[in-house]
Parts: structure tokens; C-alpha cells; sequence
DNA sequence: GCTATGTTGTAACAAATGTTACAGAGGAAA
DNA sequence: TTTCCTCTGTAACATTTGTTACAACATAGC
């Protein structure tokens, strides 16, 4: 059953086992598969998912259809950008695209008020998503202003395998380049650099981490 | 006195009247001068900042001294990520800095989680605030991820006029390349620019925009 | 096998940004 | 006034990133 690992998740955050039980109850699990979309620019959510198994890719895109990554959800973590959406009633602002087959828990937002209020557990694990979501948008930040494009490149690379846990990259030039929001030559230009620093070998499709 | 403003302010945030007094009595009032620091990066804080006149300017910095400008929180704004630090009790990952000579009010920490759970005038605030400065960081990420320099810059310029509500503004080449992590020369050159296409007029120490 | 399609490698060039150096203008203080 | 310091303008050049074009290769499907 997948509720086994959910109620373990629930309870390594420390939740009451009444606020547990209304998780179950009124929550609901949804399978996505590689590649479709979680959150929609544009669209308004009225549930917030919460990660059980795999990983969501969350990315900022501006009118244009250009688009930037900037963090992954992995196993436990809420999206905290949803929160605010639900809670203000507005518009996402950004995307989150499963990068890997998901299993999540979609929670409907009418109970987070109650909830926040009520559960001292649940307010804490709020407000840590909060704090995580900052930090990550601020590592993003960094990486922008800070860094250029081969530092940020080889940190993505890092990035991606502690998220999937795996030395191998599947993923095409094209692809790292949209997320890094440039161009595909400059991304194999810059992998075959990496390649001849002796950190990455290069197959098609593949990338490998050394 | 300058209660009176802060007063209007707490209840135009639809405040209840308990809440109102709870915060007149564990606060404090604390001026800032121009260019002084309210949050070092590193520091861990106590309190959280709730700006009353004046703008505070959060700034985020690497390792190296470089910096980048995040955001103006303006009156009636509080400092959300103080409030996760705070929270946490995590150093802090930013600084604020005095734009203008500020009157700030100061709330300790201690408090916080209390009114959240106890006043839902509060839990709104905090919520909304975090919402605002979400969308603050992400239109920075924007600007970093799609824009070029000349446009950051005059975006750069737009910004602090509205922060300010002056058209000109009392800055250095040297002290705008700094918050936009580039060079003198960089903003020399994109000032002239912006200058011929009749967009700013340039004077010692001041920029005026048409 | 052949073909169509997507992927990668590379060259040549363009544009944006960063760096160094220096000259002159303006203001403050002696 | 003279001196000193900061600010601004500009040239010349280096580096980084973006663009276009094309060749070579791999794979899937026929």
C-alpha cells in the first residue's frame, strides 16, 4: 500500500496522529508520470501536492516561453509556492513538471487554515517549507548573478544526481539548455570542456558523472 | 508620535484590537539612519522589522563580497525571511539595509508562533507577506534569467522610483554596479545610452528620469 | 538495407559584458 | 587659488555568451 509510506513520512515530520488521520481522509493520492505537468502556469490550484515518491522539477518561464529551473521536490516536501497561490487565491507563477514517474498526496486547501491554527506540527512544517523554498530560490539567485555558465552547468549536473540519486544523466544538450535558458551549442560547448577536465563522460542521451 | 502612523497601519491590515495592543507592548521603536545596517548577513536575529517610514533595501552577497539587489520592503512591509530565521533560528542568508533614514518598529520573535495560532488578522499578514516576498524574489529571478543589462538597469531605475516616488535619483555609476553585480564602466556606458535615447538625464551624483 | 528524425560536434562570426587604462570635470578643503 | 579626491566619459581590448550553418552519427521505423 502506498499510505505505508506516506504515514511514515507523516510521522517523521512530527505531525499528531489526529492531524495524520485528516491528511488520509480528506487528501487524495495521484500518479503522474514522467514528464507531464503537475502546475500549470496561469492555472489556479486548489490542492497543494505533497511528494510521496520521485521527483517534481520546478520552473519560472516568462512570456515568451523561455524558462528557467529552479528547484526540485523531492520525497516529504510540499510546494510551498502552492500554499501562498491557495491561501491568496491567485495565479501559479510558475510550472512543476514531474521529472521522474510521482506518486503525490494532493491536499485540498480548505483545510490548511484550520490546521495552521490547530496543530502546532503543522504550522512548524509550513513554515520549514517556507524557509526551504527561500533558500532554494536564493541558491538559484546565486547561481544567476554569481556564476557563469560553466560553473552553473556543472552544478546543475551535481544538482540532478543528488536529486535522482544516480551518476547518470538522461537528458539531451537541448533539454539542459532550455532549464539553463540558453542555447543548445553553448551547453555542448561547454559539456565538451567538462568532458576534456576529465568530470563528465558523454554518451547520446547520457551523461555521466565522474 | 509616531504610534499614530504605525496604529493605522496594523489596523488598515485588518488587525484585531487585542492583536493591535499585544504588538504596541512588546515592540519597540528603532530608527535607522540612511546606509546603516538593520540585517548583516550572518547575524542571527531576534526580532523582526516591520518598516513604519522610510525603505529598507534587502540585498543578497557571496562569499567573494559581491552583491545583488533583491528588493525594497516599503511601509507597512515586514521582513518575511527574518520571520523563518527567526523561526528557525537560522542566520540569516541576506542583508537590510537603510535606504532612506527609517523608522522601524521591532518585534520579538518570542512572540510570533502565538499569534499565529491565536489571531487568523495574523496569519493572513504572514502568509501575505510571504506571498509578496516570493514574488519579489521571482521577479528578480526574471530579471537575472531573461534580461540584459540595459533593460535590468532602466528597470533597475523604474524600481527605485517608485520605491522612492522621486524622479531623480542620488546614486554613483559605482554604487548602481554594485546592486546590479556588474562594473562602473558597464553602467557608464548603459547610463549614456539610456541618456541618448532620451530616457534619463545624467548630473553629478544624480540620475533624473523623464 | 534505407530513410527520416533527432542528437552531437564544430567552425565562424556577432553581440554582450568585463577589464584596464587614462583624461577631464566637479566639488571640498586647505 | 591650489590640491586632492571622487565621479564620469571613453577607448581599446579580452572574455563570455549567443547565433547560424553544416557535417557526422545514432536510432527507430519502414
Amino acid at each position: 500500500m502506498e499510505n505505508t509510506k506516506l504515514v511514515t513520512m507523516l510521522h517523521n515530520q512530527g505531525f499528531e496522529n489526529n492531524l495524520i488521520d485528516e491528511i488520509l481522509t480528506v487528501g487524495r493520492p495521484k500518479k503522474v508520470s514522467k514528464g507531464s505537468s503537475v502546475i500549470a502556469p496561469g492555472s489556479k490550484a486548489s490542492e497543494i501536492p505533497l511528494v510521496i515518491n520521485g521527483t517534481l522539477k520546478v520552473m519560472r518561464q516568462d512570456k515568451d516561453g523561455s524558462e528557467i529551473f529552479l528547484y526540485y521536490l523531492e520525497g516529504g516536501e510540499a510546494c510551498a509556492m502552492s500554499i501562498t497561490c491557495c491561501l491568496e487565491n491567485k495565479k501559479s507563477q510558475f510550472s512543476a513538471i514531474a521529472e521522474e514517474d510521482c506518486v503525490l498526496w494532493m491536499i485540498p486547501m480548505g483545510s490548511l487554515d484550520a490546521w495552521i491554527a490547530k496543530y502546532p506540527s503543522f504550522r512548524k512544517f509550513v513554515f520549514t517549507s517556507y524557509q526551504n523554498r527561500f533558500d532554494e530560490l536564493l541558491v538559484a539567485i546565486d547561481s544567476m548573478a554569481f556564476m557563469k555558465m560553466d560553473q552553473r552547468l556543472y552544478k546543475y549536473l551535481l544538482d540532478k544526481k543528488q536529486a535522482s540519486g544516480s551518476f547518470e544523466i538522461h537528458k539531451t544538450h537541448e533539454q539542459i539548455a532550455r532549464e539553463l535558458n540558453t542555447s543548445r551549442v553553448v551547453i555542448s560547448r561547454l559539456l565538451k570542456q567538462l568532458e576534456n577536465e576529465g568530470k563528465i563522460e558523454q554518451y547520446r542521451n547520457k551523461i555521466e558523472i565522474l
